[in-house]
RNA sequence: GCAGAGGUGCCGGAGCGGUCAAACGGGUUAGGCUUAGGACCUAAUGGCUUAGUGCCUUCGCAGGUUCGAAUCCUGUCCUCUGCACCA
């Protein structure tokens, strides 16, 4: 076994020496090809975060040898619960842990032969970044993007801390999806992403982003068209404002819904007799997620005033409305609305058919379940009759003509909980003093360090923790309080790739000039799990900088693409309890670098999970071997033509298959390359192969690269350029005329069953390519190639062959046959001709010493 | 329930109107090399067949379009993923 160990190392470190990967503004044509943050755990690499690399290095080596300005920087999403926790447990101070969890994570990504230019490296848990998260938060908060709220939000009992909506998945944590989270009513930071819901759906279809990806993120912004309707409150003058998709049905509202959470409820019904009935309800009420709870609900005292029919309708308060989606409160259309209709059955509410179906006339009294289709308005005044579609537009004229209501827009897309009541992540900077509110920390006092000494028990530690705490007003110098809560790591990871243009500046978090250059992304490679977290998170972040004049530009990322999960040699997901675990180093270790690239793109399209394969590293492992034996042992020359051409083709092939990210199919290519490989080829296309190799094995490719005479990288080479007059289809036929050629030998050699001594293959006097030669080559490994000599014959015959290639390329399904015999079967060869001739249909003349070809159809002979 | 993606040979996985019994890899079988094993190299690997430019049957299932379908259309079954009380 070549020790491919000791060759990565070296061009690892000679890599790293010469810095041949840090990059500048200077050359023009840029190119930023990003793998999303990492988060460097104690765990050091698996094989997801060696599969991402690799995918996205390849694509960064692909771009550099082409002339691009490659920015492919790295770094380290270190704040986090994870690290708080493993830290506690570990009885380490987070601050270390993470350190040397760091410095393992980058040792270990180090021995894949990434391209990063690490001088850009960076971690946000540092206070020379997290500094400029505070400072990002400030001027979010001077725009009036930050706002601090009492709501309901969602806490996860086991991350000991609220959770934004994103990170709220089937009401589980996202972390913990055995975890149920909890409705906790709390003041917390929110930062305003729905002001930009709108923008933020505008751009999706201009970004070269998966599909699934943008329909994800378009259902999460989730846009309705609507209508805002008032009701007036009984006995006051109060207002209620409710939303709709369906104005069309406002003639069968029969009650209104407030959501239990709504701050209102007790407000409204404090005066009525209900009011210890509601509160009773209120307090009692069991916690359960939305998917199983049932529709409860109660009946708060009050009614409303419906504003086209001025009919009473009863108020309820019910867990079934969202409590922040738009007012907080519904129309309820029983008829007309599963959820209404289930709530007014329970409860005895009447239903009020108010739609007809163009087809069959619906009854109240038989109905089973409401009717959500289309049809004709009943039952609705002056609206009777018409088409519901209609009278949506109608309804609304009329509302806003009589100020009851208006056409409205509603997203599900809601405000951004960042909050977190954790210690590892960025303190909030802000202070609570009992004489100025709240008041924004001044920037000249940033960062707000975390501080070290601190003691972890229950809850947050900053909370314990005087020293942090304690602070003067910045307005009147009074003691104040320094906000314990520090923010969501996803505020982070929402501008590292701004930073990452100018990771070491100290006055601001980046130059404008330096971003405008760079940005956007070009290639952004990840899994599609931050469809809907960091990905929204960083659009909106990238929208209001630019707004706050700090950015030009509209969206992040240009391209993303969503990589595949590697799975277990079993198919499942690696986990240490399935024990289908592969260490990525011990990998390496075993087999080096380029023979784990290779395998980790060879599977499938890198876009699609695949398994570990221990047969399938092994392959990948002979594929390097081969490539890096051939390359030594070539002897330079000249390179035939078929090999030429088969080179040529290749590149083309490659070039096109790299561009589109298809490595595995550009890998098949090259490995069809490997074995189509003759001994002697020439210097120039030997350095074109080793160039090829480059993205997917650059260690090896480096080595050769020097073992065939060159000083340079072939990292920093320019990619290889085809010659499409080397590509000669002809060739190919060629190629597949000599495989059958053999083919015949072999199925002749098992009719005979006798081992041939000597195989005579007749062939045109004057053939334009050496066929016997390639014959003898691929069969030297089957019998002594001086054995096998050129037959000639004659020259009308030879005509005839000579016209073989050029219809062969015509029609491939005509292939020429080639006709054999044997000395001892030779008798009953002849005696067969006939039938030979009829069923095979050969036209063959079949002597003592020879077999004569007919026209169109070579003859080989054993003796 | 709604919406997406997909079902291909022993396995992984290409192909996405003709050149397809279907790339490439793995596995298996046979042969070469070798003291032996490994590695390496070669061939075979749907069925039939006394050599295939042969026949038959195959790309989830059932139909259809076409001179021609793994590839296009319709229906159907299954698998995976995402969203699920957002009014």
């Amino acid at each position: 076994m070549t020790n491919f160990k000791l060759i990565d190392k070296k061009w690892q470190e000679s890599w790293e020496k010469k810095k041949i990967f840090q990059v500048n503004e200077l050359k023009k044509k840029k190119f930023y090809s990003l793998e999303m943050f990492a988060y460097p755990s104690g765990s050091g690499l698996h094989m997801g975060h060696a599969f991402n690399y690799t995918v996205g290095d390849i694509f960064a080596r692909f771009k550099i040898m082409n002339g691009f300005n490659v920015l492919h920087p790295v770094g380290y999403d270190s704040f986090g619960l994870p690290a708080e926790n493993a830290a506690i447990k570990a009885n380490i101070h987070p601050k270390k842990y993470t350190e040397s969890a760091i410095e393992n994570f980058v040792k270990q990504q180090k021995r894949l032969g990434l391209s990063y230019d690490w001088s850009r490296l960076f971690k946000t848990s540092s206070s020379e970044y997290y500094k400029w998260n505070q400072y990002l938060f400030l001027k979010l908060y001077e725009a009036g993007l930050v706002y601090r709220k009492k709501s309901c939000v969602n806490w996860c009992p086991k991350c000991e801390t609220v959770l934004a909506n994103e990170q709220v998945h089937d009401g589980k944590c996202w972390r913990h999806s055995d975890c149920d989270v909890v409705e906790k009513e709390l003041e917390q930071w929110f930062i305003k992403t729905s002001k930009y819901s709108q923008e933020l759906l505008d751009y999706l279809p201009k970004l070269q982003w998966p599909e699934r990806i943008k329909f994800m993120q378009e259902n999460w912004i989730g846009k309705s068209k609507g209508a805002k309707v008032k009701f007036k409150l009984k006995d006051s003058n109060e207002e209620i404002e409710v939303f709709t998709t369906r104005p069309d049905t406002l003639y069968g509202v029969t009650f209104l819904v407030y959501s239990i959470q709504h701050p209102k409820v007790r407000w409204l019904t404090k005066d009525t007799m209900q009011s210890d009935e509601v509160e009773y309800f209120l307090r009692n009420l069991p916690k359960q997620s939305p998917e199983d709870r049932d529709k409860e609900g109660i009946f708060i005292g009050r009614y409303a005033i419906n504003p086209l029919t001025n009919e009473e309708v009863p108020i309820y308060a019910s867990n079934f409305v969202v409590p922040d989606y738009a007012t907080g409160v519904v129309m309820a259309v029983p008829a007309h609305d599963q959820r209404d209709f289930e709530f007014a059955k329970k409860y005895g509410i009447p239903i009020k058919l108010v739609i007809q179906p163009k087809k069959g006339l619906l009854n109240v009294k038989e109905m089973e379940s409401a009717y959500t289709g289309p049809g004709i308005l009943v039952n609705s005044g002056k609206f009777s009759s018409l088409d519901n579609e209609t009278a949506k537009e109608e309804i609304i004229k009329f509302l806003k003509s009589n100020k009851l209501g208006k056409e409205e827009l509603q997203y599900r897309l809601r405000d951004w909980l960042v909050s977190r009541q954790r210690y590892w992540g960025t303190p909030i900077p802000m202070i609570y003093c009992e004489k100025c509110g709240i008041v924004p920390v001044p920037e000249k006092d940033l960062p707000i360090k975390l501080p070290e000494k601190i003691i972890f028990g229950k809850g947050n530690p900053l909370e314990t923790s005087n020293e942090f705490i304690q602070v003067r007003c910045p307005k009147c110098k009074s003691l104040a309080k320094r906000e314990t809560d520090t923010m969501d790591t996803f505020f982070d990871s929402s501008w590292y790739f701004l930073r990452f243009t100018d990771s070491h500046n100290k006055l601001k978090p980046f130059e404008t000039k330096k971003v405008d250059f760079w940005l956007p992304v070009d290639m952004y490679i990840g899994g599609s799990e931050h469809a809907c977290m960091h990905l929204i998170y960083a659009r909106f972040f990238t929208k209001a900088l630019r707004d706050l004049g700090m950015l030009e530009l509209d969206e992040p990322f240009k391209v993303l693409y969503n990589q595949g999960m590697i799975h277990g040699e079993d198919g499942f997901v690696m986990s240490k309890s399935r024990g289908n675990v592969v260490d990525p180093i011990k990998t390496l270790d075993k087999y080096g670098a380029d023979a784990l690239r290779i395998f980790l793109v060879s599977n499938a399209s890198p876009d699609k999970d695949s398994s570990w394969s221990a047969t399938g590293i092994e392959s990948s492992y002979k594929l390097v071997s081969k490539i890096y034996n051939y390359v030594k042992k070539a002897k330079v020359g000249i390179t035939s033509a078929r090999v030429e051409n088969k080179l040529n083709k290749t590149i083309k092939e490659v070039t096109e298959d790299l561009e589109n990210l298809r490595y595995n199919l550009a890998l098949i290519k090259i490995r069809e390359l490997v074995d189509s490989f003759e001994k002697q080829i020439s210097k120039k296309d030997l350095e074109s192969f080793v160039k090829l190799i480059c993205p997917f094995a650059p260690h090896i490719a480096e080595e050769l690269w020097n073992l065939i005479g060159n000083k340079k990288f072939v990292s920093l080479e320019t990619w290889p350029k085809f010659d499409s007059k080397k590509i000669n289809p002809e060739l190919d036929a060629i190629d597949e005329l000599i495989q059958n050629t053999i083919k015949d030998v072999y199925n002749i050699q098992k009719l005979v069953s006798i081992k041939p001594t000597k195989i005579v293959i007749s062939v045109a006097e004057h053939w334009k390519y050496n066929l016997i030669n390639d014959i003898k080559k691929e069969m030297k490994h089957t019998y002594d190639i001086s054995e096998i000599i050129k037959a000639v014959i004659d020259k009308e015959h030879a005509q005839d062959i000579a016209k073989l290639v050029p219809s062969f390329v015509k029609n491939p399904t005509k292939l020429p046959k080639l006709v054999l015999s044997q000395e001892k079967e030779f008798n009953s060869l002849k005696e067969n001709k006939k039938r030979f001739e009829k069923e095979f249909n050969l036209a063959i003349e079949i002597t003592k010493n020879n077999i004569k070809a007919m026209p169109g159809k070579p003859a080989i002979l054993f003796e």
